[in-house]
DNA sequence: CTGAAAGCGCTTACAG
DNA sequence: CTGAAAGCGCTTACAG
């Protein structure tokens, strides 16, 4: 089948190829009787147009670039799918880019906005570090999602993500209210200010208002896997049996961790309650139900779009928005 | 900071654009020491190409479109993750598309291939149906992976799948060596060539040759998602009681169906068994872990390449390949 | 081994 | 309201 270009259509509407693009374009300088004609026209022969051709002509693309860390997430899975249908709403034009967890998400961001005339990022399920200096050189708007950025001092940087020290701090005080004091905390790196350190921080916070102490070595660093946390779990209640409580910073690990304490013996949530965040769908339908800080997904994916399209089109500043969580008590804790 | 083209880099280096490209490309018919002079200063610049440009001019551009329906579906993500590895070790260029169950994934593909001079195109997760006539305007190769399309007319259609039928049949007979007799399937729609035809047909087959039925009224219509899963289970053992094995086409299925049998108060497997298809990740971190047919999604994956390569290559027929998976038995059996 | 030139399919001032 | 022409950043015959 013959591919189309706007040429043809121009010649066989009887009209130059600046009309053909202007219908295409929905610009409003046009007759009714020649959008019509060239319509349909366009129609008859399944017109689509070169998207590369219009992308490297349009010097701004207005194109904002979706990178996420970890396709095997649904948490992020969820977030993604969320910004996508504001983006859908909006008409704006989103390119999703799934990157491996193992890669760099800043160089690849790097990349992406010279090869593709990108006109505002944003990372979902990143962290911030280092690596962002990268990202200095890149004078577009970004904002992260699902972690705090407030720390940084990237200009053009905004963020929206849950309060996690609260958060971590009420999911934690969900277990000492069910009488759990030995209390185990798995999750990432605790160090700099990223979402593993601020819950890290609020689950501490907690334990102290209700004057106990979150003991380091109750403090268990695993990736954000079944897998892993499984095995992490195994690991660690070999040699903290009386362990009566974990928080988990994702559902995942509480999946793995939940795993590993029936085959060590031990009833969830009769001998160690357990609960997690993300508030992924499958949650609801673990035995025992997964108790957990559900994360705003829509909220955090609407509010990330409004902020880079604010910085975008207004040149407003970054802002550093933090939105709430909600514990829900399931059958886990 | 300045985003700089080949013709930037060609002035730096003192040599022409052509050069440039060349190099760019990898080309052999450039001075080592031109090449390294010019390697240089791309690095300096931080040079990347505009893919736009390079995808406008490039009239065979060898990229492959990977569509995915059901981006929440963690066995069809990690089918993704294995394609795109494939990809990376052949160095090609892949464009990995999520579009939503409710899309036209086969409009989209029509779109794509204008849009982006595609010059092949992967299905995963679709189904084959009517929709297909668009694409016998599409002439370029495609792969169904997860799906056979042996029965189709479609001249340049290959598939690539797991053998439906015979893996559906031993997931039953499984159940059957259980000691299980009144057992329902909960599936796709029925109609047609489809996975969920010829896994229902397997099923059949099992029971058949145990010398049992499979009663119309214990085959259950649901989508793939835990929660129609669980509404559809609820609903059906008010029903039918006294059923005692369920098949499900997917894992997520068996997530919604299990839990669903836990608040009827009925135990897995005491009562009843459960068995699953797809293999994900999770299956065994579940309690009762999931028994399910894993499907050989890397497999798959290298397949489904190759074969695209083939037809593109060396204009190769579309090939029917179907591949064996491997039942895992696990707690919920 | 290297370069000048044409052209991929669009969009966008500019002129009418 | 409409069109001729330039140009986006590359690649690719073609000529040397």
């Amino acid at each position: 089948m013959k591919i189309y270009t706007i040429r043809d259509i121009a010649e066989k509407a009887g009209v130059s190829v600046t009309t053909v693009s202007r219908v295409l374009n929905h610009r409003p300088d046009v007759s009714k009787d020649t959008q019509q004609r060239v319509e349909r026209v366009m129609a008859e022969c399944h017109f689509v147009g070169n998207a590369n051709a219009r992308g490297l002509k349009q010097a701004d693309s207005e194109t904002v670039a979706v990178i996420i860390r970890g396709r095997q997430n649904p948490f992020l899975n969820a977030l993604a799918e969320e910004m996508l249908q504001c983006a859908d709403r909006d008409q704006a034009a989103v390119i999703l880019e799934y990157i491996d967890e193992k890669a760099d998400e800043f160089r690849h961001a790097l990349m992406l906005s010279h090869s593709r005339r990108i006109s505002g990022l944003i990372f979902v399920g990143s962290r911030i570090d280092e690596r962002c200096r990268v990202l200095s050189g890149v004078n577009i708007p970004m904002v992260f999602a699902t972690v705090s950025a407030a720390g940084t001092p990237m200009e053009r940087a905004a963020s929206v993500s849950m309060d996690d020290r609260a958060m971590a701090c009420a999911a934690v005080e969900a277990l000492l209210a069910r009488g759990r004091k030995r209390i185990a905390v798995f999750g990432g790196n605790r160090q700099g200010t990223d979402s593993p350190a601020l819950r890290a921080l609020g689950a501490r916070e907690a334990m102290e208002k209700g004057g106990w102490q979150l003991e380091d070595s109750r403090y268990v660093e695993t990736r954000f896997t079944p897998a892993d946390a499984y095995e992490a779990a195994r690991d660690f209640f070999s040699r903290c049996p009386d362990t009566d409580g974990v928080f988990c910073m994702s559902d995942l690990v509480a999946l793995g961790v939940i795993r590993a304490l029936k085959d060590l013996g031990k009833q969830v949530p009769r001998d160690v309650s357990v609960i997690g965040i993300d508030g992924i769908e499958i949650g609801r339908y673990l035995i025992p139900s997964l108790s957990t800080v559900v994360q705003p997904a829509a909220e955090i994916a609407r509010q990330s779009m409004q902020v880079l399209y604010d910085m975008m089109q207004h040149g407003a500043p970054g802002k550093h928005i933090t939105l709430p969580g909600k514990v829900e008590i399931r059958e886990s804790i």
